[in-house]
DNA sequence: ATCCCGACGA
DNA sequence: TCGTCGGGAT
């Protein structure tokens, strides 16, 4: 049935996937990176690190990681904790949603998994804060099976090397080239030197993620609400439930933007109004 | 000043 | 599909 240019292209993918993969490895035993959740791993410390590195980079999570680990050593732990004790720990590690997330995430382990972290990305994707590369990398990462996922190392190792002059590469287009690479025998330091490799490769050259149709510019963050959202929290944390008037005195901003800011907040489920006084919400405001 | 980065809700 | 969400490094 297959013709003979597709014969061609074929044994032709396999020399260039197989070269890929060699460099890779090559790579990876002279530039493996230590991280203390690759150095004793468990699906709670998989978790927890993957939620952290979603949107913050390497070296920030690891000045948070072991505290972290000591003051919520596991599941059980976090998923009594109050959320003000997770966003404080929290603190520097930005989008304090996630905070939540994973505090909701240990509490429906604890409650629906019976303490385990399930296997199948389409199920851990039903776990708030966790979409198709988190549930991807956690499966991976905490036990070692070939899923394919697709996140910024793996966006731009992928461009560079198998889009070299194109523009505008979806990941739609990824995933095929990806899931005849990886390696189904060795997934978890398959992806390992993945990461690995895109890093370097992010300083090494011009970040071929400028290529990808998804990437996008944020907006920048002096002056912005996000801004705002990170001063509210400290002082949330400094002071504990605080009157708005004073919140507004020490925010110095238009009274009418403070106020929208708050309601996002109080939308989202971080905060709460209770009588005059803004507060975290307590763990039973929101818990299952 | 600019760069980076995944999930979610509209 | 697009705008929003932090904060540290460079």
């Amino acid at each position: 049935m297959t013709g003979y240019m597709d014969e061609f292209f074929d044994s032709d993918d396999s020399v260039s996937i197989h070269r890929f993969n060699a460099m890779l490895s090559e790579f990876y035993l002279k530039n493996r990176r230590p991280m203390p959740w690759r150095d004793e791993i468990t699906p709670y410390r998989v978790v927890v690190s993957e939620i952290m590195l979603q949107q913050t980079q390497v070296p920030r999570v690891l000045k948070k990681f072991e505290e972290f680990m000591q003051i919520f050593p596991d599941f059980a732990a976090l998923a009594q904790a109050s959320l003000e004790d997770v966003l404080r720990v929290w603190q520097g590690l930005g989008y304090n949603r996630r905070a939540k997330y994973l505090l909701q995430i240990a509490q429906e382990i604890m409650n629906r998994w019976d303490g385990v972290v399930p296997d199948d990305p389409a199920v851990l994707q039903t776990l708030p804060g966790i979409g198709a590369a988190t549930a991807g990398s956690i499966v991976v990462f905490a036990y070692d099976r070939p899923v394919v996922f697709i996140e910024t190392n793996v966006r731009r190792v992928f461009i560079h090397h198998f889009f070299q002059d194109r523009g505008s590469v979806s990941d739609k287009e990824i995933y095929p080239v990806l899931n005849r690479t990886l390696d189904h025998t060795h997934p978890r330091d398959w992806y390992y030197s993945i990461m690995d490799y895109g890093t370097y490769l992010a300083g090494a050259i011009e970040n071929p993620n400028r290529r990808s149709r998804h990437y996008a510019v944020q907006s920048k963050f002096s002056g912005s609400d996000r801004e705002i959202r990170g001063r509210i929290l400290k002082i949330l944390l400094d002071e504990g439930p605080t009157a708005v008037d004073i919140i507004h005195q020490k925010i110095q901003s238009e009274k009418e933007r403070t106020d929208r800011i708050l309601g996002q907040m109080i939308h989202e489920g971080l905060l709460m109004r209770d009588g005059s006084l803004i507060r975290f919400l307590d763990s039973k405001d929101f818990f299952l």
